[in-house]
RNA sequence: GCGGGUGUAGCUCAGUUGGUUAGAGCGCCUGAUUGUGGUUCAGGAGGCCGUGGGUUCAAUCCCCAUCACUCGCCCCA
């Protein structure tokens, strides 16, 4: 074995992995388009300023994940750990705000220095949509709906489920905050050190603990939505009152948090149990503050993130190949006359196999190997008469007919 | 970043209680005379037994380290 190993985290995409993640892009972009998203690309990297001031400086990805380094012209630039900021900065930077609302829908890879796991890689991909510049829970419902849209299409409806939550508003969270810290503090030497660590940064996050004994002390922890004031809560009350209007199923999960802090109100969480440890697929909320805490002009926003690889791995559809048609001469004389065929016909449409080497023997092998339907050899009996050979290679059946017919005949019977 | 498991052929895995040439299945290559694939038969190639160090007369096997994958924690998509 080669000793040349892919950076830790990383790995390459052959063909039929490839594949698998080309599907989940295609079917995401496809059903995207339905609700008016339009892809838009921004760079992989960003000054890291974009992340670091957006991200929260209590969030692991900000303080111990990102990969950061410095350009030969001394600027700190970041491979991009999620895609929400480098969108919300292009529309700061684009002066999208005058084209409010904007749809974006996004894919690409985004880097994490993480251990990897099962369903978490160092460099992996997401899709994602941003609906910026809509103040109204109508921009949740329809982000929402367009997920579980593309969850279905996927296939993925039954293994998948819908948690939703409210983060609230800043004085709603600001009063939640103080609440949960003043019935923490009670229980603090029981407390796992994971979660006396965020104790002072973020109580929030204590809430989805997975520690035994925090599990405990959390189920006697108040009630986030008996501390939201009443915008927070008629704001999630729609929220929830339109998914079931377009009969999305979902779970209220007042455990539910973030770990990005630009997130408030609606929070929402796709998650599976068939992957282990990994087990959120598609995850996001609103995060009205960021735009304007990024230095833009006041605007809402929500949006959410899925990882591709993980989607990949739930959707087992079978992908159908593509068969070609292969070109065999029976002998190398002909190789010219067939390599000039194959040019015809695959200007007409048709995939053509045509292997570049090798006797008729191994060619017919090669285009049973790569599943072709038939194969049109070309020898010099029938091309005296310029008739070519057609052979159905499922059934073995074979006829001779005209080259100049070839084209067409392919195409009515296999096209 | 912390703890557990694994690492032998392209793939899936045996195996050596430390001792000459490390095996199987699948895959790959070649052949079974003339211009015909799939099936069959015969033959063949391919392994520094993840990497580095240690113990030993001798290490793929024991010890240490390291790298990668994997499971859990953590984090999150």
């Amino acid at each position: 074995m080669s000793n040349l190993q892919p950076v830790r985290g990383t790995h390459d995409l052959l063909s039929e992995g490839r594949k698998r993640h080309r599907h989940v892009e295609d079917v995401a972009m496809a059903t995207s388009a339905l609700y008016g998203f339009e892809e838009m690309a921004t760079p992989i990297f960003e000054f890291t300023d974009v992340f670091a001031r957006t991200l929260g400086d209590t969030s692991d990805i900000v303080t111990k994940e990102m990969y950061t380094f410095e350009t030969k012209g001394g600027e700190s630039i970041t491979l991009r750990p999620e895609g929400t900021a480098g969108v919300a900065r292009a529309f700061i930077s684009n002066g999208l705000a005058q084209h409010a609302p904007i749809k974006a829908f996004y894919k690409g890879p985004m880097f994490r220095h993480e251990r990897p796991q099962k369903g978490r890689q160092r460099q992996f991909h997401q899709i994602g949509v941003e609906l910026i510049g809509v103040e109204g829970p109508q921009a949740d419902i329809e982000v929402i709906a367009l997920a579980t849209h593309i969850l279905a299409s996927l296939g993925l409806s039954a293994s998948v489920t819908l948690e939703l939550n409210s983060l609230g508003d800043i004085e709603s969270r600001a009063a939640f905050r103080s609440v949960l810290l003043d019935y923490f503090k009670v229980y603090e030497s029981d407390l796992s050190d994971d979660s006396l660590g965020r104790l002072g940064k973020n109580p929030l996050r204590i809430l989805d603990s997975k520690d035994e004994g925090d599990r405990k002390i959390i189920e006697g922890a108040p009630d986030f939505a008996d501390h939201l004031n009443d915008a927070s809560k008629a704001f999630i009350d729609a929220v929830q009152q339109g998914l079931s209007d377009l009969s999305i199923p979902y779970t209220r999960n007042v455990k539910l948090v973030r770990g990005l802090d630009y997130y408030c109100h609606t929070a929402f969480e796709f998650t599976t149990t068939s992957l282990g440890a990994q087990g959120t697929v598609l995850a996001g909320g609103r995060y009205d503050g960021l735009i304007k805490q990024m230095g833009g002009p006041s605007t809402p926003g929500v949006g959410w993130a899925a990882g591709i690889e993980r989607l990949a791995m739930l959707s087992d559809v079978s992908l159908t190949k593509n068969r070609p048609i292969s070109v065999v001469p029976v002998s190398s004389d002909l190789t010219r006359k067939a390599q000039t065929l194959v040019q015809d016909l695959r200007k007409t449409g048709l995939f053509i196999e045509f292997s570049f080497t090798g006797n008729m023997k191994k060619r017919l092998k090669r285009a049973d190997k790569s599943n072709a339907r038939a194969a049109v050899i070309l020898g010099e009996d029938e091309l005296k008469d310029g008739n070519v050979v057609l052979r159905d290679l499922d059934s073995g059946e074979q006829d001779i007919i005209s080259l100049s017919d070839v084209a067409q005949t392919l195409t009515s019977k296999y096209g």
